[in-house]
RNA sequence: GGAGGGAUAGCGAAGUGGUCAAACGCGGCAGACUGUAAAUCUGUUCCUUCGGGUUCCAUGGUUCAAAUCCAUGUCCCUCCA
């Protein structure tokens, strides 16, 4: 079946939603944080570890996994839950962040985006229709429409160009997709323009997808344009359909981005975080390599309720991420991506509550301590 | 007892008259990371009051100039007895 979105509650002050998405694997409460699983994989981690840290919708890659093993693979293993033995939701991300990430400008046309693999040099044509095919081979429970994620800064012709051209790629994507399934997103460009933004939000909903997706954030742009270009889009969007902001994830963010309305976020933060020996706290990020923690025997949050937490120290993570020892980089991952679940968790509770402002300076305080300046 | 080879920064290792406070790697200390080409990348690593000061086993010497050449000593390695 298609997901579905209920909105249950908007919060007083702001434009933040309480809602529920109801899935293939379940009914999950959001605002929710997506763990990143590229190559069907949430790197380090196993879909137990995944579970018991109350991960629901997990993310996975079209581009990766087209590549390697190829989708004709996993299609004979019986779709991608049953490849990598996750019984839960996933999301597939189409290929549009490799346009931003691997291809060049030059490589970019109507059809679509020639990328050279990275594996192998080989020369390869990713179109709309190739990007929805395969998701829907892969038989995720989402799928995202083939886009141009275009970096920061663009000037207004660029972008408004290119927010055209993901429109038509929308449309072709949608005109293909046949996984019953299997729900399919548009996703909105248009850079930091609210008028390119409301544009392709009032395109993108005549062609009423199953949900929306914010897309073209978190390239290098500052905060505030961040937070300007979520408020161009999520003041057109429709209420009844669920709102995905991509690939952001830091904790500031994810507060800042549900005020302004958006019900689901993803990130490589977390794992890539942990794998380079930071940990995300209530105090802030921490760097567990520097020396102060050499003989710390705390754990690395006395709030948090994650495995890593409940059975180890600083002074040990330390001495595993040191020694370059995978279980450092695991130990690190399920506490960091705890650590952002939990985030929405209390985002919820402060939406239930009608107490998010409140909530949010209690956050900043933690996080960034008395002095911090908001931007 | 004899014949060679060697000693360079925390470690390994380049350098064999000036361009050397001394390449490079490791280790150390920090930083970055936002729909993952990322267990990656960047900075820094003798002292300093940032003017400079003191270094290449030790001491003495040659030279305008020595990590680099000479002498002596100390320690280490290999081979022969």
């Amino acid at each position: 079946m298609k997901i579905k979105y209920t909105l249950i509650h908007e919060e007083k002050d702001t434009k933040a939603r309480l809602g529920k998405i109801e899935t293939n694997y379940g009914t999950y409460e959001t605002p929710m944080f997506m763990p990143v699983g590229t190559a069907a994989t949430v790197k380090t981690l196993s879909v137990e570890e995944l579970k018991a840290i109350h991960a629901g919708i997990i993310l996975s890659n079209t581009y990766h996994l087209w590549l390697r093993p190829g989708e004709d693979i996993i299609d004979q293993a019986g779709g991608l839950h049953k490849f990598m033995n996750w019984n839960g939701p996933i999301l597939t991300d189409s290929g549009g962040y490799q346009v931003f990430s691997l291809a060049k400008p030059k490589d970019i046309s109507e059809e679509g985006v020639k990328f050279k693999s990275h594996l192998n040099g080989d020369k390869l044509l990713l179109t709309p229709e190739k990007s929805i095919t395969i998701q829907n081979k892969l038989d995720s429970d989402i799928a995202m429409s083939f886009d141009e994620c275009i970096g920061w800064p663009a000037t207004y012709e660029y972008v408004k160009q290119s927010v055209e051209r993901t429109i038509r790629w929308a449309e072709r994507g949608k005109k293909v997709h046949c996984n019953p399934r299997q729900s399919l997103f548009g996703i909105v460009q248009g850079g930091e323009y609210e008028d390119l933004r409301r544009h392709c939000v009032e395109e993108l909903v005549k062609m009423n997808f199953d949900g929306y997706s914010i897309g073209g954030t978190s390239v290098g742009e500052d905060k505030p344009t961040m937070y300007k270009m979520v408020s161009y889009s999520t003041k057109y969007l429709p209420k009844d359909k669920v709102r995905y902001l991509m690939g952001v994830g830091d904790p500031i963010d994810i507060v800042e981005n549900v005020i302004r309305g958006i019900d689901i976020f993803d990130c490589v933060s977390p794992t890539r975080l942990a794998r380079h020996g930071h940990a995300l706290t209530k105090y802030g990020k921490i760097n567990i390599k520097n020396a102060k923690y050499k003989a710390d025997f705390t754990h690395l949050s006395s709030e948090c309720d994650c495995y890593t937490c409940q059975n180890y120290t600083k002074a040990y993570i330390r001495h595993l991420i040191v020694a370059n020892e995978t279980l450092g980089q695991r130990l690190l991952s399920i506490h960091n991506i705890r650590y952002l679940i939990h985030l929405t968790e209390e985002l919820r509770e402060a939406i239930k509550q009608d107490r998010l402002l409140a909530y949010r300076e209690e956050f900043i305080r933690n996080y960034y301590g008395e002095n911090y300046v908001q931007k």
